[in-house]
DNA sequence: TAGGACCCTGGAGTGCACTCCAAGCAAGCG
DNA sequence: CGCTTGCTTGGAGTGCACTCCAGGGTCCTA
């Protein structure tokens, strides 16, 4: 049976307390779900679809994962919660193994999800607003009904 | 044929220009499309799930949305740009339907909705930050290789 | 009164992002 | 040696939020 998300994650914070030294820096899948709170299947899962280079395996074919990866990793976590579909995050990884010549081309994709980014605040800061409103009213509704039982 | 999304809605800002005073307040599907941004199908759906009150209808059984309607809509979408699932809006519509003593717990769900904005504000801005960065990284790398290449 | 645009229904289909399964190999331990 | 735990694979399954379809009724204008 696989473990999938077994010790409580109370809070789900970067918490990459021990890494290892780059050099000794062959974590397994188990460690990697540790450390980002992905499961194993969606690790696996983003390599097939290409959203990860090809992991370094170890002798009898484990993924070994390195501080590179998990690099990696914590960027496309950051990515994912902007609401990016994982399709255009394949594109930048696809961008990232062709070299550097894609350099102008990557500098655009993040232009325009720091927009996207920006444009998501915006809409937030809105409702945010917009709930207060309605938070600030149901707080008088309750008082007056407390002071209509008194 | 059922048209869906004709007109080039080019920004989908809150366009609400023409809305007819109380009274004569009997919209049509296709004019609620036109406010909102959303399908015929998505309204339709809304209503068959309970994320909707039951809406009016003309003498031959089209609906007919009101201001109301309009109103609690843009409070929907507010509420479904912040990443909560439909399940929890259909929770807070059946507390609306259920009358006035469900208002502590309407309050009670807004605040928690209130720390989710909050949080994911947040986690955004720390996005930003690691986007920032980046773009920095490549610009820099641009001017870089325009220098190499003089 | 004919034509075209609009609207109705229940149920089936779609796309995304996982999520799980079965069957099997491998490593460490008593 | 057997046991448990962890890792492997391809492919199938899940849940969410729509999205569409067939087959039919309605509204408006010429």
């Amino acid at each position: 049976m696989e473990t999938t998300a077994t010790t409580t994650d109370s809070c789900a914070g970067p918490v990459h307390a021990d890494r290892r030294p780059d050099g000794q820096d062959r974590y397994t899948i188990s460690e990697v779900v540790a450390f980002t709170g992905l499961t194993a299947h969606t690790l696996r899962w983003y390599e097939r679809i290409g959203l990860m280079p090809h992991i370094d395996r170890s002798h009898t074919g484990q993924r070994r994962y390195s501080n590179r990866d998990l690099d990696w990793l914590e960027l496309v976590g950051k990515l994912r919660l902007t609401g990016m579909p994982v399709a255009d995050m394949v594109r930048y990884a696809e961008l990232v193994r062709e070299g550097d010549h894609t350099y102008g081309d990557r500098f655009e994709l993040l232009k325009a999800t720091r927009e996207d980014v920006l444009a998501r605040i915006a809409e937030l800061q809105d409702t945010l607003a917009v709930l207060d409103r309605k938070i600030n009213f149901y707080a008088d509704a309750g008082r007056a009904l407390a002071s209509e039982r008194s």
